[in-house]
DNA sequence: GTAATACACAACAGGTTGTTTATTATTATA
DNA sequence: TATAATAATAAACAACCTGTTGTGTATTAC
């Protein structure tokens, strides 16, 4: 019995197909990719791409999937943490840990995000990630948002704003080259979405 | 001399196909549609398609351009209260009359804008949206978000920030039906955006 | 060392693209 | 209304990409 996922010819297959995703993307946008173009650029036949992925989209899916997963298990990690953010609750936040701790991910991990979530990027990608943004940072909170009844604007209108807004300054930080630290695009997001556009602007004391 | 714009079957031609590619981006999204399949449901010869545009980015590039004229020319006509708003400024925000006039016009093409603006849509014009939305809204403003000196947060964040957030909201309506007004959709937009999501759940008076 | 198997290579039919041709149908205008 | 202008059609074309398959080779795990 051997297993694909140790093999050192499927890894580094895997590995050279990703990367050449990556680097198409950034170039061309996922849109333009052929697999011939990843096949070609990954120098690996293109036979040898259908036997591990479907087409552009399962490969895609795959990727996208992996970061997902990723991300997941950073917030759990943190569960603790925000299980006594929750009961303590005053503020209907993430604790700060837990968003230090996914900035520095997306760090990690910035060739494939600013590719995936650039203007060439996936736009299915982007509405899964808002949602799980939404759901991680503010949708486990019973006392913060859920009140329905106490909304000056619907709630899923409020759901969508901070999904989407945390997402563009995301977009931003990768697109600007990362200049601030991920500690320091913590902040800036706590901050903005928190407060409002106003106190970030430095308007409002 | 004849025309080319008002002939008959010109324009019958161009409305065919600009109603078939909504149909197809709602059905299958931007990405999966062939020009075969937008000359299929629009009832006309493929090589028809290609006497009036390049290609299906040429044809969604002057779909999109027209929509963004559109705004432009509704923010000009909006322009003498805009400059009224600036002069006495010390909202960092468009005139209400402008909000409303464009959540209107947004109404109207709701059938593209969703197409454009939803999962299956387009990520390029997002990307083109977000920076008109920001500039018509608040970039025109000099005693708004522009002394960067002030900022508790960099400019680049806010300005992504309130452009995402905008587009995101507008997401939404189109996507949940559009049951509210345009008159209450811009009410929502300037609540939400210039108080913060605190404000606007009632969680901050 | 040996068996397992991932990979390369090559060929295949089927589909889309963008272009071009001759022909037909529709339109604007005098 | 007659007629000249021209938009639309049908059909064919090479070029390209797709997804699949079969054979032989090279690499890997055990």
């Amino acid at each position: 019995m051997r297993d694909i996922n140790t093999d050192l010819r499927v890894v580094r297959t895997k590995e050279s197909i990703r990367h050449a995703l990556v680097e198409l993307i950034n170039e061309k946008g996922f849109e333009a990719i052929t697999v011939k173009d990843i096949t070609t650029r990954a120098k690996i036949n293109r036979g040898t791409f259908y036997a591990h992925y479907q087409d552009k989209f399962d490969l895609m899916t795959k990727c996208e999937e992996k970061i997902m997963l990723d991300m997941s298990k950073i917030t759990k990690q943190n569960f603790p943490s925000v299980i006594a953010a929750l009961e303590t609750d005053s503020q209907p936040l993430a604790p700060f840990s837990l968003t230090v701790s996914l900035s520095e991910y997306l760090n990690i991990n910035s060739g494939f995000m600013k590719a995936v979530l650039g203007p060439k990027g996936d736009l299915s990608f982007q509405t899964r990630l808002k949602e799980f943004m939404w759901e991680t940072l503010y949708g486990n909170n019973p006392n913060a948002f859920i009140k329905e009844e106490n909304f000056l604007v619907p709630g899923q209108y409020l759901a969508s704003y901070m999904g989407t807004a945390i997402i563009g300054v995301i977009q931003q930080w990768l697109e600007s080259g990362r200049k601030e630290s991920p500690q320091e695009m913590a902040r800036i997001l706590t901050t903005i979405t928190v407060n409002g556009p106003y106190f970030a602007a430095g308007l409002k004391k």
